[in-house]
This record gives structure tokens, sequence and C-alpha cells, in this order.
DNA sequence: GCCGTTTTCGGCCCGACTGTTTTCAGTCG
């Protein structure tokens, strides 16, 4: 078992105690230990294995109970408290609480009616049947209709580029209303989350009803969920949602630092305010007299607590506290450090464009070198390259590198690695490349073992410099294929192979927590874009940012170096 | 259920918006 599986489990137990109106705070425990479990970068099965019960509980937020629930789980294969909870409650009664505005105490509620179905709710809320409940009334009645809309309605998560797009389209407009003094997107897209739920919006004004009027009346807006006159919560056309805070200018510090997350980040400074007789809420950091002494700025969010700046994408309550308190924040990796982009694909295999385009686009980036690597023989729907195809391809990279100045472009090929962890072609093909990149694009249902030994075989050749995708998970399609990293990553260490950070924003593949795993492992690390079309190689700033939530240095990032020191 | 440079017991972040209330509960950020 994996560990956002065994995260899930816990994630589970609380939902369902949560719904049974359990001790909150009993429940935040398990929710704190799978949130958790998720940052760990080795799996709960190894260190179970190789410190045992002791070296679980060793881990934040997870102490006998929970570490006993672990050991339960590997021991026997099942988790008995959640096996007892699932029983408690009918099947698809968990969604009832999924619907935005119905939580725990209204579920409990409709359970003690048997309503405990999404199909059962919505046949009561249709005939009138809630709004005479104790605490309900007509309006409640049609929140909840409404509320069932919204979830059959709703998208899911959004990926890191459509979210980014419409953020900046959502500032554009607010940069209109002469009232907001200043703009500031937080949230998960401010943390460079993998995924993001909704736009978290920050603006400074005086004039807080106006800038809500106008935000609500916004021709991208679709639904109003919320209106308030610090707060409002809006549906956007596309179906994202959006959260729109306005505060003082005395407050932006504390306001983006809360608004920006994570949660948990949150929660904990707010107890480091405690333990100095001080009180942290979005408005501030005050004394006990209520006088705001602090907060204006974001940097003064740390400062007054003795630590350096935590840049938001560290903000997930990771071990970013002790390091800042230590002075031992890394110096994260920038876009600006980036000087080229060593994973790209021509209209030779499945890109749009030529070779002499993506160079003429990366030259516009202010690169310094590419790397054309297209696909090869055995990848046939992506037009793979035979031998011969590809010698003729490289030639004519090399013409294009002669007439294209102020670029580098390298010669390479992003190689098939076969089911036996062969190349797909042979080293005398390999031999003429200047840089070898490897990838799986086939047979992904191996057992983890065999698809590890795969892999490993394929690094130990020594022309292969970049292991490209190395989960090939797809977001929101497909998970990758199992994979053992603690075998993978050393073998990248030890045969001198980078491991990719593909900045595609659906595969963001090495993950941000195995990124600090490999750095570790003393791994170098590449981020590319993979791009297929010269508009994808801007893509490479979600790269930066999965490197940058994985605690990344230019020095850890192989494409920060000039063409001369590569691999 | 977890945790401890005041604690091994008694705390556990703090505030906005809505709907139903006549002072607050529920839900969410
Ligand atoms: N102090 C505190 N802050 C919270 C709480 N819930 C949310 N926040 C803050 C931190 C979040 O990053 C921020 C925005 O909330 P969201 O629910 O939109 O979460 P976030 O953007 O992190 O993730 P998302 O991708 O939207 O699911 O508000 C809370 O319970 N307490
Ligand atoms: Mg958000
Ligand atoms: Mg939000
Ligand atoms: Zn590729």
């Amino acid at each position: 078992m994996n560990n956002l599986e065994f995260a899930k489990i816990f994630w589970q137990i609380a939902e369902f105690l949560e719904l049974k109106a359990d001790n909150p705070f009993k429940i935040r425990a398990y929710r704190a230990a799978a949130q958790n479990i998720e940052s760990l970068s080795k799996s709960l099965e190894e260190i179970y294995a190789q410190g045992g019960l002791k070296a679980i509980e060793e881990i934040p937020g997870i102490g006998t109970h929970i570490g006993q629930k672990i050991e339960e789980q590997i021991k026997t294969g099942k988790v008995s408290v959640l096996t007892q909870l699932r029983k408690e409650f009918p099947q698809g009664f968990l969604e009832l609480a999924s619907i935005p505005g119905l939580g725990p105490k209204t579920a409990l509620l409709l359970k003690k009616l048997k309503i405990d179905s999404l199909a059962k709710l919505e046949k009561a809320a249709k005939s009138g049947q809630l709004r005479d409940l104790p605490g309900f009334g007509a309006k409640k009645e049609k929140n909840i209709l409404r509320g069932l809309n919204l979830k059959k309605a709703s998208h899911g998560r959004f990926l890191l580029d459509e979210a980014s797009a419409h953020a900046e389209l959502l500032v554009e407009e607010l940069e209109k209303l002469p009232e907001a003094k200043k703009i500031l997107p937080c949230g998960s897209l401010r943390r460079g989350q993998e995924t993001v739920g909704d736009l978290d919006i920050l603006v400074v004004s005086d004039k807080p009803n106006i800038i809500m009027d106008k935000f609500v009346k916004l021709a991208m807006v679709k639904d109003i969920l919320a209106k308030g006159e610090t707060k409002s919560s809006v549906i956007l056309k596309n179906g994202l949602p959006a959260d729109l805070r306005v505060v003082n200018e005395k407050s932006f510090g504390a306001a983006s630092h809360y608004f920006t997350g994570s949660k948990a980040h949150n929660i904990h400074i707010r107890q480091l305010a405690h333990q100095a007789g001080w009180k942290v809420s979005e408005y501030g950091i005050f004394n006990q007299k209520g006088q705001q002494i602090g907060g204006q700025t974001e940097a003064d969010m740390f400062a007054k607590f003795r630590l350096d700046y935590i840049p938001p994408e560290l903000r997930e309550m990771r071990g970013e506290f002790e390091a800042a308190a230590k002075g031992q924040l890394p110096k994260l990796v920038e876009l600006s450090d980036i000087k080229g982009d060593l994973h790209l694909h021509t209209k030779a295999t499945d890109g749009l464009n030529s070779i002499e385009e993506m160079a003429e686009a990366a030259k516009k980036l202010g690169y310094e070198y590419i790397l054309i690597s297209d696909h090869t023989q055995s990848t046939r729907v992506a037009g793979g390259l035979s031998e011969s195809e590809m010698l003729a391809h490289l030639k004519k990279i090399k013409a294009a590198n002669k007439k294209i100045k102020g670029l580098e472009i390298l010669a390479g090929a992003e190689v098939d690695i076969l089911p036996d962890g062969s190349l797909d072609y042979p080293n005398k093909i390999l031999n003429q490349l200047d840089i070898v990149i490897v990838s799986i694009h086939s047979n992904f249902k191996m057992p983890k073992e065999k698809m590890t030994q795969r892999i490993v075989t394929a690094l130990s050749n020594p022309l292969v410099k970049i292991f490209c995708h190395p989960t090939g998970r797809l977001i929101g399609q497909r998970e990758g294929y199992e994979v053992d990293l603690e075998k993978v990553l050393p073998a990248a260490q030890k045969y001198n192979v980078a491991i990719e950070i593909n900045a595609h924003p659906q595969r963001l593949d090495l993950t941000d927590v195995y990124c600090q795993r490999a750095k570790e492992l003393g791994v170098k690390m590449v981020i590319s874009t993979d791009a297929h079309s010269t508009d994808q190689l801007e893509l490479m700033k979600y790269g930066v940012m999965v490197a940058r939530r994985g605690w990344l240095e230019k020095k850890d990032i192989v494409n920060t170096q000039a063409v001369r020191d590569l691999l």
C-alpha cells in the first residue's frame, strides 16, 4: 500500500468521525496525520520495515493510536476501526457532506430521517420536506438544492495553467477598479500546488463595499455564493470558484499570509503567537491589549517571530519553521536561473513546430541552449523515428545549429525504455547524440519490482543522461505506473543520471516531495517542458514551482548551468 | 488523537457569512 492510500484511510476515518459528531480535535489529529503521511517521501511500509512501530511513531502527528492502525494495516491488510465505521453508515452517505454548504451536523440530522443518499436528499428538498426541520427554513432548503446542483456541475480541481490563466484575467478586471490599491492572488495557486481548488484573491482597499459590488457583477462571474463586506465567494463561468478578500493597507501582510496558507502553516504561526503572548489573525499581529504590533508586510509576519522569510511554496508544514528559525531555508531556484530546455519535440514526430521555430522561440526566452528530443521508433502513436530517420533528423538538427546564432541546439532523442530495460536504439546510434534522455511510454502495467528493474537497467547505460517524467502519471487521468523510487533515485545517483521535473501542468512529474528526497540522495534534477509547440516552452514556470516546493536550489538543477557544464 | 524550553493532562487558530435565531449554530476560509 502506498502512502496516498494510507493517508486516505485516515482522511476517511476523520470524515466518518465528523459525521458522528466526535471530538473535533481528534478529527483534526487524523487529518494532520493524513496530511503528514502525504508529505513523506519514504513509504510507510519501508519505514516500518526498517524501524518498526517506533519509527512510525516518530513521524509528526502520528502517535500510539494512529501508529497501531498503520501497523494493523501492514500486518492484516485492514484497519478494523475503519471497517467498523463503514458499517455504521449506509453506502453513499459520505457524499452528502461533500455538498457545498452541507456539513456534518446537517448530514447527521438527515441520517436520522433516513435521508442517506444524494437522490433521497434531492427528493426531500424538492418536495419541501426539509423546511420544517429544527434550524431549517425555506432558504436552507433552497440552498441544499443549489448545493446539489453545484456539486453536479463541479469540475473538480483545476490544473495550474488553467487556474493561472483565470487568475490573470480576474486580476486584469480588478485592476480596472480605482478603489483597488493592491491585488494579490494567494491560496494554493501562489503556493504552486499541483492542482488548485479555487482562486483566492486579496485586495487592499478602504472601500470594500464598492469592490465587492463590482466584483460579483464582473462578466466572468457565473454564480454568487456569498457576499459580505470583507469576503465574497463566486463561481466563474469556466466553473472555477473564486474567493475575494478585502482588507486595509495595514493588514496587507497578515492577510496575504493568511490567504496564502497553507491552513496547517497558518495554524502553526498562530500557535507561535500564542506562545509569545500575542494573537495572529488575517488582520495583523496583536498584543494582549489588542493593539496591532505587526503584520503590515508579509515579511513582518515572519520577522516578528525571528524567522527568515518563508517563500509561499514552502508553507506546507514540512519543516519550514524549523529551517527558518535556524536560518537554514534553501535559496530556492528561480525561473530566471533557467538557461535552457532539455526536452522538446518537433514536427519530426508529434510536435507542431520545426527545429528552427522551436529554437527561435527558445532564444526569445533568453535561453542559451535547447535539446531537440523527439520520440523513437517504438512510440509509434507519437510518430517515433526509425534509426535511419533519426540519423537524417540529426543532420537537420546540426544544420539548424549552424544556421541559428546565439543558441546552442543540442541533438538528442527521448529514447523509449523497452519492457526489458534495453533502449529503443543501439549504442552506435545513441553515441551520435549529444544527450540521451529516456522514458517509459509502453507496458505501464508491470509489477512494481519488474518496472523498477526495467528502469534501473536503462539508467545503467552510461550514455543515458536524463530520466524523464519518472512516474508517468497524468493528473486527473491516470495514476503513474508502479515503481519503487527508493531504488530508482539511488540508481540515478550512482549512474549519474539526472531526474526530470516535467513542467507540463498535467504531469509535474517528479512531484515535490520526491524532489526533496532526490536532493537528499544527491540526485541531480533537470526541469524541462516536454514542449510539443513553441508556446509550450513557457510551461517552464510550473516546473520551477515544483522544484521550489521540493526545496531545490539553483545548484540542484542541471539546466541552470551553462552548456559546457551540462551533464 | 497528539503533544510538551512553563505542561504527561489539558489544551488544541481565529474570523466571515448565512439563516435562523432574539444571541447563535453551522459551515467555510
Ligand atoms: N487560519 C486558517 N486559515 C485557513 C483556514 N482554511 C483556509 N485558510 C486559509 C489558508 C488557505 O490557503 C487559504 C485559502 O483557502 P482555500 O480553502 O482556498 O485553500 P487553498 O487555496 O490552500 O487550497 P485549494 O486549492 O483552494 O483547495 O485560506 C482555516 O481553517 N484557518
Ligand atoms: Mg484556494
Ligand atoms: Mg478559497
Ligand atoms: Zn517528451
